[in-house]
DNA sequence: TTCGCGGCGTC
DNA sequence: CTCGGAG
DNA sequence: CTCCGAGGACGCCGCGAA
């Protein structure tokens, strides 16, 4: 169907001035990919006509045909980018490397894929213990989320430790980060300049690990500082073996270990690869290596099974610490039987896609039944629990997490697998009082909102946000809050996922109890009309909620799989429906210099509105999405025409030497902006003087804010006034509020 | 001991 | 969390 | 449609300087 991929370097007639790098996949890359894609018939011969020794002839699905003309091409030539290591040695980091370089060189997600899984297999065959530390260094991850391990480094002390290690002052390092936009680089940058004194060992994966997962850990006085020698002492240790200066213009760096190193630290390797990626090359590398250990090949069946199964069971069981050695002993095709949903590891939350109309809601479920809820607005919260009086137990793996609760043990997790319990031991308290005495274990979805008890209503998101996270006790507990339950995944020693929402829901009604302002259901109602739900989503946002999701109720298509179908519950917010209220015009006062693929255009800037009574400009957010890549080009071009040296005496902004932006502008340009939801800010001064805060220390900001267009028809002083903007913020908040009309007095709480 | 700042999590 | 780009 | 990586406000936490 599509053209081979061409290889990196296709610069048409570019002389020979060929890196050896992009030349070396190219001879074995690009033949037989190009002889494949000939005989292309769109043919549905469908079935998998014997695999081995005749990959030229089978003409299967057309995707499925395209991922494995890719796969087969880079294993026709057994010679992998980064020459063998000894078997059962630790891997070097600069195979690692050199695979991510590859990698970072295209965009052709099948190319991705088959430089990770290629990469991956020769792990397999070679030393199948580092596979594990190996998918971890490639996800940017140290362990499992739930783990709490975070390596507590950023930008500043990477700075540090690049300067000290190359011998470069801080000044002339932050410099080239704003020009070159990717500390990595600017790492390899810094150390070109330096000779090389000696040569340290070669890293390894295994040492990398370690070494990152060391810095991780440690804690206390001095910390920052052995954290930082940790890292010099990594950088030193990398790209031993390269010989003198990289153009770091060229390859995007190439292969450097400081480079990786260096992102991985700032939790970014922005190589085009996550997750998903990994998960699909690591299932074509397993099921590649079990057939190469019997002399054959793959069948494409057998690949889409299992990059279909490990899919599933990591949606399901996403802890690679469990999977991967069970795939190892067990094979990839019997791995479901060994890695179950299991209470106390965290599942993959199912996630919603945003939709602008309820229209576009009718128009994807037409002719199927579905059902809706208020989408609450507070923390995504999955709850564990198993009764002691069963045969099961909690999931070991995570035994820091669970709590005695009752007669049993419960964990908390949040939507991305982090461990709760520690912050909400009064949800776990109060977990027998709704539990029926029947439901001895089980996985529940629900959204933890704040609570105000007297007036027995939910409280906004930001109220939440100011509970304390860790050793919380139940006593000093000032924010109350209350559970609301929309999914049950497990129940009674069984995975449920695979029910339809339908039958969930029953179970999930008849298991628990609800307890007023402790535990609910989420408002639900099955209405399949336009104007239902139009009256359901009124009274979801009069209730304090966000807007609706939308579920497909019954059917196959309702089961409760976050990585297959993980797009297949809708949400409609509020503000998409809500129209001009939510849009604002504001001018741009200063902008920030973009990093990754924002390097040399601006990558945010810095809003304000206008008040008229002081002719000041107060700063009300940044703004960094919404444009496209041509707007950001115009946009750049047309800004830097009028940067000033300092700040206009009449902005108002935050002081902090942090907030700064990178430059200043005139004010000349008003942007139509769009936002959620205002919030009140330590940091911004929109309508600081307007009595909103009853302290009358914090301005107003925006909450999801993002450009629409360019106002060409308003001037500066023609902006959003601080006083429309407080008023929004009054507006807002009156909605919720228990009496009708006019509640506007500053009484606060 | 207190406070500012950077990191990291939530949305 | 929102958004745009690539495949 | 899926996946990825640009970017947002905000508040707790730990460290280190004041």
């Amino acid at each position: 169907m599509e053209e081979a991929p061409p290889p990196p370097d296709t610069k048409k007639a570019e002389e020979s001035s060929t890196t050896a790098s992009s030349r070396k996949l190219d001879p074995e890359a690009t033949v037989p990919m190009k002889t494949e894609a000939e005989g292309e018939s769109p043919e549905s011969s469908s079935e998998v006509e014997d695999e081995e020794l005749q990959d030229e002839e089978e003409k299967p699905e057309v995707a499925a045909k395209a991922r494995q003309k890719v796969q087969a091409s880079l294993e026709a030539g057994v010679k992998h980018p980064y020459p063998d290591w000894k078997p059962g040695e630790p891997v070097p980091y600069a195979a690692l490397c050199k695979t991510f370089s590859l990698i970072e060189l295209t965009t052709k997600r099948l190319e991705i894929m088959a430089h990770c899984s290629l990469f991956l297999r020769q792990v397999l065959r070679l030393t199948p213990d580092d596979l594990l530390p190996t998918v971890l260094l490639m996800i940017n991850k140290l362990a499992p989320d739930y783990a709490g391990i975070e390596l507590g480094i950023g930008e500043s002390l990477i700075m540090k430790a690049i300067g000290e290690t190359t011998g470069r002052s801080l000044a002339v390092i932050k410099q080239d980060q704003k020009e070159i936009g990717d500390l990595g680089l600017v790492a390899v940058k810094s150390r070109s300049t330096q000779p090389t004194m000696f040569k340290p060992k070669a890293l390894t994966i295994r040492a990398v690990h370690k070494g990152l997962m060391s810095i991780a850990t440690m804690t206390g006085n001095g910390a920052q500082g052995r954290k930082v020698d940790s890292i010099k002492k990594l950088l030193s240790a990398a790209d031993a073996n390269s010989s003198g200066k990289v153009d770091i213009t060229k390859d995007k760096g190439g292969p450097s270990e400081a480079k990786y190193l260096v992102r991985f630290l700032e939790g970014k390797l922005r190589l085009g690869l996550a997750e998903k990626t990994v998960i699909v090359s690591l299932a074509q590398a397993m099921v590649a290596h079990e057939a190469a250990q019997k002399g054959k090949v793959p069948s494409t069946s057998d690949i889409e099974k299992s990059e279909s199964i490990l899919k599933a069971v990591y949606s399901e069981l996403p802890s690679y610490e469990v999977i991967i050695p069970a795939m190892v002993e067990h094979g990839i095709l019997n791995l479901r039987e060994h890695c179950k949903l299991r209470p106390g590891v965290p599942l993959k939350p199912m996630l919603a896609k945003p939709t602008k109309a309820i229209t576009e809601v009718l128009d994807r479920f037409e002719g199927q039944t579905f059902t809706c809820e208020y989408k609450y607005d507070g923390e995504r919260a999955q709850i564990h629990y198993v009764a002691k009086d069963t045969g099961e137990s909690l999931s070991q793996s995570t035994s820091s997490a669970t709590k005695e609760v009752g007669k049993g043990v419960a964990s908390i997790f949040s939507r991305n697998s982090e461990d709760l319990s520690k912050k909400y031991p009064d949800i776990l308290a109060k977990l027998p009082t709704w539990v029926k005495e029947e439901t001895k274990s089980f996985v529940l979805d629900c959204e933890s909102v704040a609570w105000d008890v007297q007036e027995k209503k939910v409280l906004p998101f930001q109220q939440l946000m100011t509970r304390k996270k860790k050793d919380v006790k139940i006593e000093d507990v000032k924010v109350k809050v209350c559970v609301f339950a929309f999914d049950l995944l497990y129940l009674n020693g069984e995975p449920v996922v695979e029910k339809s929402l339908r039958e969930r829901r029953e179970l999930l009604y008849k298991s628990f109890t609800p307890v007023e302002g402790e535990f609910a259901f989420a408002t639900a109602m099955n209405g399949q009309e336009l104007d239902e739900i139009q009256t359901f989503l009124d009274e979801s946002v009069k209730a304090s909620c966000e807007g609706l999701m939308v579920k497909m109720l019954d059917g196959e298509e309702s089961g409760y799989e976050p990585s297959k179908r993980s797009r297949n519950w809708l949400k409609i917010k509020k503000d998409y429906l809500s129209g001009i209220g939510d849009s604002l015009d504001l001018v741009v006062l200063g902008a920030y210099h973009g990093k990754g693929k924002r390097t040399s255009v601006y990558g945010a800037f810095l809003l304000a509105c206008y008040n008229p009574g002081t002719d000041t400009y107060e700063t009300v957010c940044n703004i960094g999405t919404g444009f496209s890549e041509a707007v950001l080009e115009e946009l750049h071009k047309a800004l830097s025409q009028i940067v000033i040296e300092r700040p206009k005496p009449f902005y108002a902004h935050s002081s902090g030497g942090q907030h700064q932006p990178d430059v200043w502008f005139e004010p000349r340009y008003v942007w139509e902006v769009k936002t959620a939801d205002l919030t009140l800010s330590p940091r911004y001064k929109a309508g600081m003087k307007e009595g909103v805060d009853p302290s009358g220390e914090k301005g107003i900001s925006l909450r999801f804010p993002r450009f629409i267009r360019v106002r060409d028809d308003k001037k500066p002083d023609e902006a959003t006034t601080s006083r429309q903007v407080a008023e929004m913020y009054r507006k807002q908040e009156s909605v919720t509020k228990s009496k009708g009309p006019a509640v506007d007095d500053d009484f606060e709480y």
